[in-house]
Formats: C-alpha cells, sequence, structure tokens
DNA sequence: ACCAAAAGCCGCCAAC
DNA sequence: AAGTTGGCGGCTTTTG
C-alpha cells in the first residue's frame, strides 16, 4: 500500500508549532504503526529554506515540483499577516491546493491558515474555526463562513480547520484516528505525551457560553447551583413555569442542546474540574449528581470517550 | 454483556 | 395567514 501523502504548505513567517506540530503527528503514527502510512512533504511557493516567525528555518520543497492530484491531505500551516496575504495572493498556491480540493484531497489548515481556505472560498457553507483572537475577523471577512469559534478543531464535508498553534496537533491525531482507528491514535498522543486528549468540540464551553444570556440564563444559574439533585425534565419544565413539550423544544432551539444533554455536559464538566483536582471518582461522581459511578463512567464515555479514572491518569502524566 | 423498564426526544396535528 | 402551543404516540437512548 502506498503511504498517504501529507503536503505541509509553508508561507513567510511561518508559526514552526503548525509545521512541527502536525509533522511529528503523522511521524508518530508511521513508527508506532511499523509502516510507512503517511509521506510527509514540506511545500512552499518557491522551494528551499522557509523561515519561521520565531527564525527556525525549515526545508521546503517548491510546490509545482508536485502534482497536487496526488496527495491525499494538504494542510495550511498558519503565519503571520503579511505570510497569509503572500499565500493569498499568489495564484501557484492557490491553484495547487484548488486541484488538490478537486481530486478529493482533504484540506486542513492551522491557525490563520483558515484565511486562505476561506479566501479561496473553500469553506463557504461550510463549518471552520482559526485561532481564537482571529475568529471574529475571519467571521467579518468571510460571512459564509460559519464560524466556530469555542472549537479546537472541526472537520467540516472533508475540509478540517484548527485554533491555534498545538490544536494542529489534536486535529491531526483525530485525522490520524479517522484514518487508522482509535488504538494508534492514542499511542501517538501516549508518545507525544499529551495530558489529556482533548477533542475537537469543547461542547462544555459552548454549554457555559449558552448560560450567559438568553432565556433560560436563571434555569442554567440554578441548574449549575443544583446539579446534585434530580434534573428530568418534569422538575426543570416545572421551574420554567412551561409545559413539558413547550421547554423542551424552546430550551433546545435556546442552547443547541436538549435538556438532558445539557445536565449531562454541565455534570461532566463539573466532574472534570473535580478529578482535576484530586477529587476520587466515586466522591466526584455524588458531588455532581450522578446516581452511581456507574452512570459518571457511561457519561464519560458518551462525551468524552474515556472513564473518568482514565481522564484522571491522563493528567498525572 | 445483557435486558426490561424508564426516560428522553421529536414528528404530528388539532387548537389556539 | 402565519406562528406558537401542548398532548399524544412511538421510536431511541439511558438506566439499573
Amino acid at each position: 500500500m502506498l503511504p498517504h501523502k501529507v503536503a505541509i504548505v509553508l508561507f513567510p513567517q511561518v508559526q514552526l508549532m503548525d509545521v512541527a506540530g502536525p509533522a511529528d503527528v503523522f511521524h508518530l503514527a508511521n513508527e508506532l504503526a511499523a509502516k510507512p502510512l503517511y509521506q510527509l512533504i514540506a511545500l512552499s511557493s518557491q522551494g528551499g529554506l522557509q523561515t519561521s516567525s520565531c527564525e527556525l528555518a525549515m526545508h521546503t520543497q517548491p510546490i509545482e515540483q508536485f502534482n497536487a492530484k496526488d496527495m491525499g491531505t494538504v494542510i495550511i500551516a498558519g503565519s503571520g499577516k503579511q505570510g497569509v496575504r503572500h499565500a493569498i495572493n499568489d495564484p501557484s498556491i492557490r491553484n495547487w491546493v484548488l486541484a488538490a480540493h478537486a481530486a478529493h484531497a482533504r484540506l486542513a489548515s492551522v491557525c490563520s491558515g483558515a484565511f486562505a481556505l476561506a479566501a479561496w472560498g473553500l469553506l463557504d457553507g461550510r463549518q471552520a474555526t482559526t485561532h481564537w483572537s482571529a475568529t471574529h475577523l475571519l467571521r467579518r471577512h468571510f460571512d459564509r463562513v460559519q464560524v466556530e469559534p469555542e472549537a479546537l478543531y472541526v472537520q467540516d464535508q472533508g475540509i478540517w480547520t484548527s485554533g491555534g498553534v498545538t490544536t494542529g496537533i489534536d486535529m491531526c491525531l483525530a485525522i490520524v484516528e479517522a484514518d487508522h482507528g482509535r488504538a494508534l491514535a492514542m499511542r501517538v498522543a501516549k508518545q507525544l505525551v499529551l495530558s489529556a486528549r482533548r477533542v475537537g468540540n469543547q461542547s462544555q464551553y459552548s454549554a457555559r457560553l449558552a448560560a450567559q444570556s438568553g432565556r433560560y440564563a436563571e434555569l442554567i444559574a440554578w441548574i449549575e447551583g443544583h446539579l446534585r439533585q434530580a434534573l428530568d425534565i418534569p422538575r426543570l419544565a416545572y421551574r420554567a413555569s412551561e409545559t413539558q413539550r413547550s421547554f423542551c423544544r424552546h430550551f433546545a432551539s435556546e442552547t443547541g442542546y436538549t435538556p438532558a444533554v445539557f445536565v449531562e455536559l454541565m455534570r461532566v464538566q463539573r466532574a472534570k474540574e473535580l478529578l482535576e483536582s484530586g477529587v476520587p471518582v466515586k466522591k466526584a461522581a455524588r458531588a455532581v449528581g450522578f446516581t452511581s459511578d456507574e452512570q459518571m463512567a457511561r457519561a464519560f464515555k458518551r462525551r468524552l470517550d474515556m472513564t473518568a479514572a482514565e481522564y484522571q491518569r491522563s493528567l498525572l502524566g
């Protein structure tokens, strides 16, 4: 089987970590699988040495020497403003990436690389993210992009975008997982000594955001303060002075979560915080309102794809 | 790992 | 006329 070609496209003033993180993930995947799963290719407009924003330079190949149609994955690394602008207006890079996309290559960006994809129209109608400090800019300049400011990384119809710097690692782990399964991705994460593997959609944050304003702000605040008690739909609807049917409908459209899912996310989030401060699993489970540690284990599996004990252990390194 | 019971969820639709 | 409400039924998910 031929290795899957992964092209990383560098611009002037590239962020070193945007390149190094993904590169090491794919390289370690090869090592740990003991098979050449991925072939890494660093590309730039002219080839040669590319100086990163921190002055360390990387060797690259001229992009036009490679056939875009051969690429399995193309990663656009982030860089400073001038670098991105330069890339956006460089027709050789643009056409090459578009050709790769037309040939069904998987596209991905790290950090400000999303601006290049957006400028070329590739993110129209798609969910995407970029560095947290630039999400509002992305939204302002490209109103057809569904910007997800809370996500570490997002995948929508074959195009992946990730937030800043180290999230490129999280994204590439998810790519490895999609290609070769969870076991290999976990081994790579472990090899990289990543404490806790982070999932792409930080839904806990979204849940918390939803709590800050809007029609159910008060109810949500109350939920947060009363996680230990039973929070089923009849009770919540009663507190909201609505019928169950209307409450469910309104709550879901307001927060994006059904009531039960929302409560579970809150409990998992709070449990994580307790586990982080060293509280034992059983105690944490009771403290946040899970009726048993068994129930918490199931919730952790659902939301984080790991057990509470695994989560706690992952923090200790 | 399984299963029956319970709870959650959501489309449907008549009634506002 | 268009939009919201809430009861019902049944399908899916969760629980113990």
